[in-house]
DNA sequence: TTTT
DNA sequence: TTTT
């Protein structure tokens, strides 16, 4: 699978502590979602702070890493690979959703930030 | 803006031609969506193909180039940003979208692949 | 300057102090020299630590940001844009020398790691 | 071995036709060096083009398949990691360079560029 | 040493 | 739903 084709980048806050499932084959899954707070000055030199939410997806080796490392709060740098997919809800109707497959994460601590 | 806190980077092909639309402050948008073909061996030694579909922003500059240089069919490497945002459907539901807001783009032609 | 083209990302700790020059037209320059640090396991199980260091040169705005906020220690996470130049060493031989010209910085705590 | 923490991402042509080597334990090196060529507009308004060259080593199936695919002026899109080592000169000296150890590559054709 |  |  290649990163030259298709891969993220993210540094943000972990909204929740992860849900982890697991399944028959002992392969767990983890999800996360984090915000990626990004500030700037518009145009009238007003500061703007931009948050934006991310759902990302963790499996095997991953997953249990984020069950044992990460709760609610942290502050996490991912790669990963950007992934849509389809479903049917619960009034029938097909909806599409996009997550983040991780590749890898660090559990960082922004001290300060420019 | 910050592409060290949301950076997003696709090789892909263009599925149809650019949506351009023009706004009173002279303002450009154009959208264009994107499939990232991967493929790889699954256990059984299978070749299996992934395609992936990404919804891509352009604003501005990037706008006008993606209208003047590219087409259905065309392939391109970009660097932009994820970005999700929520809009009412035509049900009155509420529904979420993600896209990549690109930043830059370059027009490539994958001649061979491995 | 396309960060499609070029585009180096590192998270790694300061070897040193920023050094830092100004010169007659304000621009200021900053030099860091930072050290990351990958573990692995090799053939034999063992585990390896790879430190590589890495030469950074900053301008203008991340120049007095480097000033101001990174001493000795500090672990960062950068973008830039890998740049080589040649330069007459005092024997007057003619030597080589890659840097990363950073575009952005963060300071980061990796809290833990792994 | 982490992407996080040391990644470079490079598009340029190559230089000259990979050199390849085979080692006794059947594992293969090839090098090759590409320039990266990049256009800005100065303060003056003067189209300048900033040529970078860098050296990169693949090893393994990437060496592989550098040789089966890869010759002079080829453009292809990189991810690898930055690399520095020591090497005594023929005098004697003691030398630095720097290197991008590839991760994996595309051959791609850059058909129009912004 | 490449390319546009 | 996070963080500064």
């Amino acid at each position: 699978m290649s990163t030259l084709k298709n891969s993220v980048r993210l540094v943000g806050n972990l909204g929740m502590d992860p849900e982890v499932k697991s399944f028959d084959n002992n392969r767990k899954l983890a999800k996360i979602s984090i915000a990626t707070n990004e500030t700037y000055k518009n145009d009238k030199g007003e500061r703007i702070t931009d948050t934006q939410w991310h759902n990302l997806v963790l499996w095997g080796v991953q997953a249990k890493l984020a069950e044992d490392l990460l709760k609610k709060g942290d502050e996490i740098a991912v790669e990963g690979k950007l992934s849509s997919r389809s479903y049917v809800d619960k009034d029938g109707n097909k909806r599409y959703m996009t997550e983040v497959v991780v590749n890898e994460f660090l559990k960082v601590g922004l001290k300060k930030q420019q």
